[in-house]
DNA sequence: ACAACATATGAATAGTTGTTCATGTGTTTA
DNA sequence: TAAACACATGAACAACTATTCATATGTTGT
């Protein structure tokens, strides 16, 4: 084996050792997946300013209260939005300012 | 219609003021769906430090060469990588910062 | 306790997506 | 120029996902 092939290969064994590790890149990929629908996108950003319950969410977007529901699901298991009883009502909000980083970051891409 | 009614409404609308375009919106998904997927984020992070050919792509993360390069594709198609011809090999590398910028925020996130 | 309201959830379906296999395109070398 | 190499691409299939419809759960006011 001659030293360019040996230094390939150690290349190819440094680039393994950085890579996170299965998991962590599962979950990673599964976090940017739910950013990844343009109707759970349209939801944080209902959510972007105030705070909403379900029935208002589905009616600024035209959207079944079942839709949205099932999406609010997704989104709180992924722990991008937040709730709280409010009597009959579910009030959703953004969980933190991540969620508010990432989309501003996205954005910023698609702009250019 | 009463008071509390007609705020409820002018704040509906106030929402959808403040939402993005749908066409904006699509593409933000879009680029979040790319992100989407474990297998082009562990070539995104092949690509972390330096740049490589298809080939050691494949090797590195024991892929078939088509399923790479069709990926590469995706990846290429939403400006995430870019690529140059050198001799035989063609050279893909990350196409600007942003990609690493949206990995890490992401990561933060998931290791939280 | 009962009716009305707000939300969640299960099942089914239609649409989307990642991989594989086979083959095509483009480049180098003998 | 023909063979070998590196990569791209089209078709097909299996796996996944978002929505709809029907219904269940939980809360309030009477």
């Amino acid at each position: 084996m001659d030293q360019s092939v040996m230094e390939h290969e150690s290349t190819i064994k440094e680039i393994s050792e950085c890579m996170p590790n299965e998991e962590i890149l599962y979950d990673l990929a599964e976090l940017f997946r739910v950013f990844g629908d343009s109707t759970r996108i349209k939801i944080m950003y209902t959510l972007f300013e105030s705070e909403l319950c379900v029935n208002d969410i589905a009616e600024v977007l035209d959207m079944t209260q079942s839709a949205v529901s099932h999406q609010l699901r997704v989104l709180k298991a992924n722990k991008l939005v937040k709730f709280r009883r409010d009597g009959k009502s579910i009030i959703y909000s953004l969980d933190d300012d991540h969620v508010r980083s990432i989309l501003a970051l996205g954005m910023e891409h698609v702009e250019e």
